[in-house]
DNA sequence: ACACTAATAT
DNA sequence: AATATTAGTG
């Protein structure tokens, strides 16, 4: 039966109810099968032959949603013939046997997937997204436009009713839906419920982002590759911000983990307008990307319904999505280079962001440039000198505080800053600091560009001016520095801006501060220079673990005897 | 060829 | 609003 997304709007206890047919010779796992299906208030109809099953299926479709198909090495013919006959109804095969060649054929056959023996209750539970998917699809395909606010509604009862189906405008027309939901679906799609069937092993891969767990980091973006107008190909890619890349076709079948992927894409629609369609956009744990913070509160375990069945494949052009987590990693990049050398093919490379392209960083380099000389200055605009002319860019910033992205109060040490909050809004930002990951209760939307209210601090630039080697962080003490005579301590000072060296109510160059911090981070044996107080450690470890670094030398724990021992 | 900025387009 | 794109400049 092809379920509509009419039917499943209107099905109240879905996935209660949802029939399926089992086929499977071996009375006694089908029992079992039965057993566990009905337990999830499945109804279950039990065929042991193919025939009686198939000709059950055409005398009445609409008494089955899915099927599930014991293939065994003795009648696999007769599996097949099932699959290749029944191509209305999505097929689960399931077996004992797991040889590729085999699984391979039956996707191929258009089987919607291969589940190894023995069927847990979780592989069982979610058989029903099979039948969603292909609701989905044939919406696509053919159904009129005015199963758009359906398919809404639809997606809004499987995102948890967070979102409220209203009817998003027709102008998505079944073009695009079409486009947007086949491509590399390693599905079968189309509508019409003739089944594409994959026939390569490519084109099963692809259409689930996934792999989990591991990213304890960032998000990962999908970036399309720029290319020539409206055809070039362009390339997705999903990578991890540990500078590791990963694929963005994963095998099929796996579940969605807490990646952050999104990308913006736009399709052409036949008469001509485009249309636009954000993505995928997955979670990474508890930091909330704005699609998914919009979706549910429990974005585990929609999002992935959730991006996967309404966009997936289908890309053009696509927006990069500056992340927060690829912010960082842009951030780092720009630290690491030091603001002198940030220049955006530098950055390219350092972000290792396949697929990222130096337009892209350019482009978000300018905003970033754009913002720090508009915010910074506004409360501290004091003479900022030039700095040195080598470098054209020398917008005005203050260099000296930089908040890292999470407001923590130990960075913000100067007047009232918090007019809001009478306190620190954080009790402690060891715990994420911690994490490399954003912390939960970041207000997500604006973190990135905005600061809080009355906080003078520029949101974006986390680490700002790192030393060159050594870790970019030394925002964290840098703030309580920035009013002390530090100048006269460095050596090395860069007095070609005019700054007098000693003055002490200025900021100073960049490059003095850097070698302060940088020198007292490095050697915190050393007597701090004149005027400085040292960090508390719960910062400085904090950031070093933000940073990364998770074992530090033991001299640092003997530094001050605020250490809470947080690693 | 690249980087930068500003303006403009999407 | 966030990015991309484009144009002009160095």
């Amino acid at each position: 039966m092809i379920c509509t997304t009419n039917d499943l709007s209107a099905w109240k206890d879905f996935p209660k109810g949802l029939k399926v047919l089992l086929l499977d010779e071996d009375s006694n796992s089908a029992a079992e099968l039965k057993s566990k299906l009905e337990a999830m208030d499945y109804i279950v109809y039990t065929f042991c032959n193919e025939n009686e099953a198939l000709s059950a299926v055409s005398s009445r479709p609409e008494s089955f949603h899915v099927a599930i198909v014991e293939i065994n090495t003795n009648k696999k013919n007769g599996s097949f013939k099932f699959l290749e006959t029944a191509k209305d109804l999505p097929t689960i095969m399931t077996s004992n046997i797991h040889c590729i060649s085999t699984v391979m054929k039956c996707i191929a056959l258009g089987a919607v997937e291969f589940l190894k023996k023995p069927l847990s209750e979780e592989k069982l539970r979610n058989i029903w997204q099979h039948v969603v998917r292909k609701a989905f699809n044939a919406v696509g395909t053919d159904l009129s436009e005015s199963v758009k606010p359906v398919k809404e509604s639809l997606v809004s009862m499987l995102y948890l009713q967070l979102e409220n189906g209203e009817p998003k405008d027709k102008d998505l027309d079944k073009t695009q839906d079409a486009s947007v939901i086949h491509e590399n679906d390693p599905e079968p799609s189309t509508g019409s419920d003739k089944y594409p069937a994959p026939s390569t092993p490519q084109i099963e891969q692809g259409g689930r982002l996934s792999a989990n767990g591991d990213c304890q980091d960032h998000a990962n973006c999908s970036i399309e590759k720029e290319s020539s107008e409206q055809d070039g190909e362009s390339k997705s890619v999903e990578t991890t911000s540990d500078n590791t890349i990963a694929e963005v076709t994963i095998p099929v079948g796996q579940p969605q983990g807490p990646r952050d992927t999104m990308v913006t894409e736009e399709a052409d629609l036949v008469d001509g307008t485009k249309g636009k369609s954000t993505t995928y956009s997955q979670t990474e744990n508890g930091v909330n990307s704005k699609n998914s913070q919009a979706v549910a509160e429990k974005p585990s375990t929609v999002s992935g319904i959730h991006s996967s069945c309404l966009n997936k494949a289908n890309r053009k052009k696509s927006k990069v999505d500056w992340t927060p987590a690829l912010h960082k990693k842009f951030v780092q990049a720009v630290d690491q280079l030091g603001i002198d050398q940030a220049i955006p093919s530098r950055i390219l490379e350092l972000m290792k962001i396949e697929g990222l392209t130096r337009h892209n960083v350019a482009s978000h380099l300018q905003k970033y440039r754009m913002h720090r000389k508009h915010i910074l200055p506004k409360e501290d605009d004091r003479r900022w000198p030039q700095r040195d002319q080598t470098q054209r860019s020398c917008y005005p910033h203050k260099p000296i505080i930089a908040f890292p992205p999470h407001y923590s109060n130990h960075v913000v040490p100067v007047g009232p800053l918090y007019p809001m909050w009478g306190a620190p809004p954080y009790p402690s930002s060891i715990q994420m600091w911690g994490s490399q990951g954003y912390p939960l209760w970041q207000p997500t939307e604006s973190w990135h560009w905005k600061p809080y209210p009355g906080v003078h601090a520029d949101a974006w630039g986390c680490p700002v001016m790192p030393p060159p080697h050594g870790y970019s962080s030394a925002f964290t003490q840098v703030s309580s520095y920035q009013n002390a005579s530090v100048f006269h301590c460095s050596g090395t000072m860069d007095n070609r801006s005019g700054m007098p060296p000693n003055s002490v109510e200025h900021q100073p160059a960049e490059e003095v501060i850097d070698k302060v911090v940088k020198e007292a981070i490095n050697k915190p044996w050393l007597p701090l220079p004149l005027g400085l107080k040292p960090p508390s450690t719960d910062t400085v470890l904090a950031e070093l673990s933000k940073q990364g670094i998770s074992t530090f030398p033991p001299h640092i724990y003997g530094l001050n005897s605020s250490c809470h021992g947080t690693t």
